[in-house]
DNA sequence: ATAATATTGAGAATGATTATCATTTTCTAT
DNA sequence: ATAGAAAATGATAATCATTCTCAATATTAT
């Protein structure tokens, strides 16, 4: 926590940006937040401790985060940005359960080499990825077999 | 050609949809338009073949021809709902240049069997996967590298 | 043909995000 | 410490893709 202030802090004067109360208490939400929040989930944290920060200034706030490289930019497909804490956190991909939303951080070592030689086979260097695998968790393929056995589209 | 549009008759009726010629209008286009088009892409050719179109009528159409299984979304994170044709092609996913956009359908069947393995560590079923792999194709590297040698970020 | 119902187009509404801009705050050089 | 330059803020308007609303129209089964 003192590392990635810090860390922000370097951030903040390595190019001439200011050091405000508002981005010491967004900071110190976000750090504290639980993983995949939006800036409209964290704006509803912040102004309950002061009442006077915009959002804007929280919006403002996720994007220098991601740029300093201490939150990751997540996207679940509903078009609604989520960050989640990135330093020193291993990379990570998302298995999402299309019953229920629960997500879980996957890695797979065989994927991310596979992925590299995918890109060098059409001549491209890869910089980033996306992943997400979408699926149905044990309890949400319970459900389905209960009630909806000859469905085959997944609606709960 | 007609094969897709046998299939969508079908659907139609099934669902107990309408035949429109707006419908068939669109259906037409969407078949010779070039892959991953959106609904604004895709409306400003329906409307200058008949300007009475409205553009929430392409938007509704979309959306059926993703549910008749004919047109399968694609989101390569702009927040920009694409469509791209979807019967009888092989799965797919996208290899795309961060530097000039350029996109490349890319399959791997490693990766596949792999996705499948890693949900069911975690007790799911796999139902569909999203994989964009982004990096620099051959030419934006090159430009990278006369350029801005000693640069660490890639902004063209 | 008719009735029942689906579809349409225009425009309003939405919802997340960004831009604008006057005001306030921070930093740096004195 | 203080002034002056520059950056940040908060309120609000603007944006953009998409969806909704609804009255008018078109399609289909009878």
């Amino acid at each position: 926590m003192r590392e990635e202030k810090e860390i922000f802090g370097k951030y903040l004067s390595r190019h001439n940006f200011r050091d405000t109360p508002q981005r010491e208490l967004i900071l110190d939400v976000f750090l504290k937040s639980k993983e995949h929040i939006s800036a409209e989930e964290l704006y509803d944290i912040v102004k309950k401790l002061d009442p006077s920060i915009g959002q804007a200034t929280v919006y403002r706030m996720l994007k220098l985060l991601a740029e300093a490289g201490l939150a990751r930019e997540v996207d679940f497909g509903d078009c609604v940005k989520r960050y989640e804490y990135n330093y020193n956190q291993p990379h990570h991909d998302h298995l999402i359960c299309r019953g229920c939303g629960k997500t879980v951080e996957v890695v797979d070592d065989v994927i991310e080499e596979m992925q590299k030689r995918v890109a060098e086979k059409f001549g491209f260097e890869l910089t980033d990825h996306a992943m997400y695998l979408y699926g149905l968790c044990e309890n949400c393929r319970k459900k389905r077999t209960n009630k909806f056995v000859l469905t085959t589209y997944f609606v709960f």
